[in-house]
DNA sequence: GATGAATGAGAATTCATTCAT
DNA sequence: GATGAATGAATTCTCATTCAT
C-alpha cells in the first residue's frame, strides 16, 4: 500500500494529476489494478488520502512558526521556517498543488482540503501580526506567504527560475520580512547570479 | 468562431480545463461538434489559441507598468496597475492558470507559453528595481508579484478569501510596496473585515 | 466538372480510393465542396462515373484484339495490344483497380461494373481460343491475362518490380503466348537486368 | 484474443478491410470495445498482425515449392502446390489482398509487408527457372503466378467466375506449366462447363 | 491478499453531405 | 452556377472500474 502511495506521488509529479492514470501508478508500483482497488475506492480516493496526509504535515509545520519579529534573529527564524517549508514542498509539491488547486472532480475533497487550507493560512497569518510588524488583514497575508513560496518553487522545478533552493528561501524570507518591517539598511542580496548549492528539483 | 472562444472560456472557468469537454463547449455555443473542429484541430488547440491571446494581453499590460518609486504616488501607480491586472485575471483567470501551470498535453504550448511567461516576469522585475527600492534578484521578484496576485485572486474566486476586489488589490500593493520601501508610518489597512464593494467573481 | 474528374483521378492515385476525401478532391480542383455536390450526388457517384468511363475505354480496347495466332506475327500482335492496355493502365490504374476490386459501399457500382468486367473478360477469352492455341476454359483464360498485366503494372508502380514498361509488356506477351503455343525455340528473354527505357509510373 | 483475430478475419472478408469497423469486429467476437484495445493499438494494428501472420504462412508455403519440371509429374507437383496455395487463399483471401494492395494508412506495414512480398515472389521465381523451363526474368515470373491465382480466386469468390476450386487450380497449373514447357499434346481441359465439385467460397 | 482479463460509458475526432446566400 | 459555413452520424480510442479466480 505504501508502494502505491509512493508510486502515485511519483506519477503525479511526472505527469500531473489530471494526466496520470491508474495504470501508470500500478505499473510503477509493480502491483496490479485489482490491488489498487483493494486499498482505494477510486483514483480520487488516493489523491484524497495523499492530500490529507500532506495537509497534516503542512499544518504541523505551520504550528512551529513563531511570531515574526524585527531584526536579524526575526529574519533568521522566518528563514529557517521557510527552509523547512521548502523541503516539504520539494517532496510533495504536486500533491500540494492538487490540494491548493482543488480541481478534483469529486467535490468532497474540495471541502475538506479547503478547510485545512484555511487553517494553515490562519496560523500563518496569526504569526505575522503577532510580531507587531503589520496590521495587514491576516488571512490575506498568510495566503501571500503560501503563494509566494509555493509558486516560486513550482517555477523553480519547472525550470523557469534558475536558482538554488537556498536562494529561493533567502529571497522569500527577505521579501516577507521587508514587507513587515522594511528593507534592511544594507543587506547583501541573497540571490547572487552564480548558483552555489544544489539546484531545485523534486525528483 | 468567437462564439466558440467565448464558450470555451466560460466552460473552462466553470469546470476547469481538464474536466471540460468539447461537447460542453459546443453545447454552450449552440454550434455543433463538427463546427468546433472546423476552426480548431483539437481541444488542446483552442486552449493554445486562448493562452496565446491572454499571454499577449498580459505582456501588453506588463509594458504599461512604470518604475515603482517610493512615496504615495509610487504606491498609487503600483496599485492602479495591479487593479488592471486584477481585472484581466477576473476575466481570464482559468486561462491564465492553464498558462502558468502549463499542464497541457501537447508540449508545444509548454515551450511557447513558458517563453511568454519569462518575458512577462522579466518586465515586471525590471520595473521593481528601476525605482531603486531593492536589489533583490529581479526574476524572482517579478514572479513573486505574479504569484501573489494570481493566487490571491484564485482563492478569492474559489471563496477562500472573503474580500472585495479593491481590498485584494490594496493588499497586494501594500505588501509589494512595503517589501521594496518598508511599511508606511501609519497607514490604515486597506482590508477591514466588512466587505464594502463588489465581491470577487469571474462569472 | 472536368476539373473535378481530373482532381479525383489524381487524388485516388495518390491516396487510394478509400483514403481519399471529398475535401482532397475539391482542394486540388480549386473548386468548393458545394460545387462538387452540384455535379455529383456523392463521393461514390464520381467513382461510378469514372469507372464507367474507364470500363468503356477498356471494352473498346478489348474489341481491337484480334485472334491470337502462333508464330512471330501472332506474338507481335499480342504484344502491341498489351502495350496499348499498359498505356491505359498507366493513366487509369487506380480507377481500374477500384473497378476490379469493386469494394465500393453503394452496391449498384458492384453490379454494373461487374457486368462490364465480364464483357471485357469474355472478349479477351474469345480471342485466345480463336487462334486455336488452346482449349482452356475461355473466361478463366481472359481473367488470367487481365490479372497478369494489371497486377504486374500495379507492382511496378508500387516499386516492387524494377522494370521499364516495355519490359513488362514483353514479359506478359511472352508468358501469354507461351501458354498458348509453347515457349519459343530460343528467344532472348525480354527482360534483361538493365533498364533501357522509361520506368513505369502513373504520375 | 484469438476470438478477435477470427472475428476480424471474418469481418474483413465480409465487408472488406476499409468498410469494416472495430465495432463490427467486437460485435462478432462477443467481446467489448475495450477488450479490443487491450490487445491491439488500433484497427490498423490488428490488420498488421494478421498480415504478418498470413505472410509467414505464405512464405512457409513458398518454401515447399520444388523446381518445376517438364512432364506429367512436374505438372502434378505444381498443381498440388497451387492447390495448397488455393486453400490458404480461401481462408485468408481478404488479408492477402490487404497485404498485396498495401493500402493501409499506417505506412510501417507497407514497408515490412513489401519486403515479405518480395521474398515470397523471389522464392516462387527461383523455382520456375530451377526446372529449366524458362529464362524469363524471375521476379516477374513469380509475380505472374501470384497474381494469376490470387485474382482468379478473388473473382471466383466474387462470383465472377463460375468454377470449382479444382477447376481453378487445374487452369492455373495448366497455364503456368504451358508457359514454361508448352501446351500438352492432347490433354483434356480440366475446366469443362459443368461444375463437378464444391464451388469456391471463403465463408 | 492479489490478480489481470474484461468492461462500457464517455470523450475526441472525421468526413460526407446540406443549404442559405 | 458557385460558395463555404455548418452539420451530425458514425467511428476511433481511453481509462476508471469490476469481478471471477
Amino acid at each position: 500500500m505504501q508502494r502505491l502511495f509512493d508510486s502515485a506521488v511519483e506519477v503525479f509529479a511526472l505527469h500531473g494529476y489530471h494526466n496520470a492514470t491508474v495504470d501508470d501508478i500500478v505499473a510503477r508500483s509493480g502491483l496490479s489494478r485489482g490491488t489498487f482497488y483493494l486499498y482505494f475506492d477510486s483514483k480520487d480516493d488516493i489523491v484524497r488520502a495523499l492530500v490529507l496526509e500532506v495537509a497534516d504535515d503542512m499544518n504541523e509545520l505551520a504550528a512551529t512558526l513563531g511570531p515574526i519579529t524585527p531584526g536579524t534573529e526575526g529574519y533568521q527564524a522566518l528563514r529557517d521556517w521557510l527552509a523547512r517549508f521548502a523541503a516539504l514542498y520539494r517532496r510533495h509539491g504536486t500533491i500540494i498543488r492538487v490540494w491548493t488547486e482543488g480541481e478534483v472532480k469529486g467535490s468532497e475533497l474540495g471541502d475538506l482540503s479547503r478547510d485545512m487550507l484555511g487553517g494553515f493560512v490562519s496560523t500563518l497569518s496569526a504569526r505575522m501580526t503577532d510580531g507587531g510588524g503589520t496590521d495587514i488583514d491576516s488571512d490575506i497575508a498568510g495566503l501571500v506567504i503560501l503563494s509566494m513560496i509555493e509558486r516560486l518553487h513550482f517555477y523553480a522545478v519547472a525550470g523557469l527560475v534558475d536558482a538554488t533552493e537556498e536562494e529561493l528561501v533567502d529571497t522569500c524570507a527577505a521579501i516577507a520580512h521587508a514587507a513587515l518591517f522594511g528593507p534592511p539598511a544594507r543587506r547583501r542580496p541573497a540571490t547572487a547570479r552564480r548558483r552555489r548549492g544544489r539546484p531545485v528539483s523534486n525528483m
